[in-house]
DNA sequence: TGAATATATAAGTCTTAGCTTATATGCTAT
DNA sequence: ATAGCATATAAGCTAAGACTTATATATTCA
């Protein structure tokens, strides 16, 4: 790995709202509009991160049906390093909507 | 720790200068001007990399004579994280200047 | 003291990144 | 098919960051 590849992957985790939006899928797989109740951004800024996550394969997406899940690629050659970073940082609180059983 | 404060350290970390910069001083401690030859960067530059990593007190530095010599802090929190991370990076060619052993 | 060397600071430029609002697309169910 | 919800994309704004050159400060030594 080379100091410009481990520097996207730095700065691709670096940002508060992404490591926030990590460490909630640390819990289970999620969709936009569950990670959205997470963080003051708008709707669009949670796609762009989550679109910036998955350009780096740190997290992985599925369609169901209206909802997009998104979740951690526990394959990332980083993953256990990932997570010694999310260790430290405290849970945060999702409100998760019981809806048709969306949060699996 | 808070996402913000994880931020913080992870853009310090997160830039390809500094990250060659960090693993040059994981052999040993070096002055501005040896690191200087590591990087096509200008010297202010690599003194301004130096004092972002020191204000984190990712790295220390102490003066001695003309020269202030920098080194790792390894009582820094997430000196071991660091190490796993530097592991990853080749090891850079330094032009140690030898006159008046600077390079102890 | 003053020249030479090493480092630091100041100020300005240019690019990137993280947001916004507006709008488009995808899917479901009526 | 169309309404409604979920998500994605586009375009633009603003601030931060990584550099530059110019200059100031610190140290040594003749």
């Amino acid at each position: 790995m080379n100091p410009k590849q481990m520097e996207r992957f730095l700065k691709t985790i670096g940002d508060q709202s992404r490591l926030q939006l990590l460490k909630a899928l640390e819990q289970k797989p999620l969709c936009i509009c569950d990670l959205n109740t997470l963080l003051d951004v708008s709707q669009p800024a949670i796609s762009q991160h989550m679109h910036r996550l998955k350009s780096d394969e740190i997290v992985l997406n599925e369609r169901r049906g209206r909802w997009v899940f998104w979740s951690l690629n526990d394959s990332h050659p980083h993953y256990l390093l990932l997570q010694e970073l999310l260790k430290l940082l405290p849970v945060p609180t999702i409100e998760c909507s019981q809806e048709e059983n969306r949060c699996k």
